[in-house]
DNA sequence: TTTTAAATTAGATTTATTATTATTAAAAAA
DNA sequence: TTTTTTAATAATAATAAATCTAATTTAAAA
């Protein structure tokens, strides 16, 4: 098992993210190279006011229309996830491969959390257990709990 | 495996749901009561809005703020839980054992999901495998499909 | 280069939820 | 039972995330 931020050492282009949004079909915009640049580098879940805050800098007359319109898109294009809170604020997620969550409510973190063994075993549970009037099409644990630092 | 609404056959009286309101140190006010009555009969995870328009049916002069308290409390002593979805609208739920969540966003349909098999299955999953930093509290499946009607 | 379809902006708008405060009611005390 | 106290409710204002609208600008195809 791995943290996901520990398996992203490179830090892509702007121009291996431009390359990203034309090869799912998307128009190349400075607003879209930036919104995607900071959703790969703000790992830590990001909110569409986090990404704001980070790309306003780089492109001051952004709109905030903007960002949450290019989030859409990336989520509609299967790129990024958005993922609903407790707290009502949307926080997004740039998908990689099929992953869990880990949500620590005490400070709003969220980690992805990948184990293929666990993926294992729940479809193998998944293809067992027939579930009456309902087809199963994605499995994502939800695990609350507490992150607690320098503790193994 | 069974969904909810099969396993609750008893409607319980207004003064049943009294009592358990003051089983977890509530006062019982009529709109308390309402409001958690309603909670219990509408089963399929109310919106606040959902019960704010059933219960102002019997209380004419109920307030939309009431209904978020109450909900609010109930969600504080662990009668009930609130469900983030993918729309930023809250969904509650009334909490009588652990249980999991199927999610068909085309029509915004919520059930729970109940099979002590897998909670033991992830149980020993997660007491097999330590995440580094992280103490899990609560596992939830997050499954989303589609419900089909009248289709095994 | 010109064209055109799409993206961006600014700002208004919506809507769920929270906050505020006066009033009212529930339950404890007398 | 009546009084007292503490908490709940109602009405409404406020907030904030997200969406919508329409005018403008831009990317990329022709």
């Amino acid at each position: 098992m791995v943290l996901k931020q520990q398996m992203e050492n490179h830090i892509p282009t702007n121009q291996e993210i431009a390359i990203k949004l034309s090869r799912y079909g998307l128009k190349i915009t400075p607003q879209r190279v930036a919104v995607l640049g900071a959703l790969i580098k703000l790992c830590h879940h990001p909110s569409a006011e986090d990404i704001f805050r980070e790309v306003v800098q780089v492109i001051p007359g952004l709109s905030q229309a903007t960002v949450y319109n290019t989030l859409d898109v990336l989520v509609q294009r299967g790129i990024a996830s958005k993922i609903a809170t407790s707290t009502g604020v949307m926080r997004y997620d740039l998908i990689e491969q099929p992953h869990h969550h880990l949500f620590d409510e005490t400070n709003s973190r969220i980690e992805d959390y990948y184990d293929p063994e666990l993926d294992q075993i729940l479809k193998m549970y998944f293809s067992k257990k027939k579930i009456k009037g309902f087809v199963p099409l994605e499995i994502k644990l939800h695990v609350i709990g507490a992150f607690r630092d320098n503790v193994v």
